[in-house]
DNA sequence: AATTGCAATGTTGCAAATAATA
DNA sequence: CTATTATTTGCAACATTGCAA
């Protein structure tokens, strides 16, 4: 099992995810490595990166770019606490409320959120209800 | 293919150099993997990483903490909302601290967020300032 | 399950002051 | 001495939360 260590904090990646990254072309520069895999260890819940976790930009591999320098870059770098911040509420939540089989009343005991809450981030996040 | 470029250098890297890497435990944090993808482009003299390339200390990497597979990861999957979002601000804002040498203005700047509010999650984080 | 009102609580930006540093 | 940064505090505006309905 590949794993990686970011901090104190070890994750796991997924055999699934090795071959999405193994068979796409890799967009960016090596600092853009090192982003996307801290990004991949912080933004993902769970102690399992799964392909879920990786960036659509690099699954459908955009070829490399000599002078473009990186929308990954730009993406990655660009995000103020707030926009990041927000991002992985909704990742958080979203994976949550998977695990509790999209029930509210669950998820919202289990992140220790009241059910109104849940629903307003829900509402506003525009997360859409599966199941 | 899996690739990775160095400065204008970009490198194939072999499927069984792959394989290597998604077999063994992964020894280092990110930082590492970064220098070590850095040293791999540089020392290897042709167009494609192979396993001849790879660190012997990487092959034969000391396991990860699979068991206790740490306790962090635990709490991290246990947690409410309010501890992950803290968690996750921490490691964001230590990120970008790093990112900006130090520097809380510039981080502040980069991230958004004022001095004096990065200063209070600085110290409410207790995030210890290095360099 | 999904909304809404509301009071308590938390967070943010801004201004200001002082200390430390280059 | 100058300029930038670090650190802290007060405060009003705004956002989020739990609770009740």
């Amino acid at each position: 099992m590949f794993c990686v260590r970011e901090g104190l904090v070890w994750k796991n990646i997924s055999l699934e995810a090795l071959e999405v990254l193994k068979k796409g072309a890799w967009p960016g520069n090596v600092r853009e490595l090192k982003n996307v895999v801290e990004r991949l260890v912080i933004m993902s819940p769970g102690k399992t990166i799964t392909v879920n976790h990786i960036p659509e930009s690099i699954i459908s591999g955009e070829l490399p770019h000599e002078g473009g320098a990186g929308r990954l870059d730009t993406v990655l770098e660009l995000h103020s606490l707030r926009e990041a911040r927000e991002e992985f509420e909704k990742e958080f939540i979203l994976q949550k409320l998977e695990e509790h089989g999209w029930n509210i009343s669950k998820t919202a005991e289990a992140i220790e959120l009241e059910r109104s809450n849940l629903h307003r981030k829900i509402k506003s996040y525009g997360i859409e209800l599966k199941k």
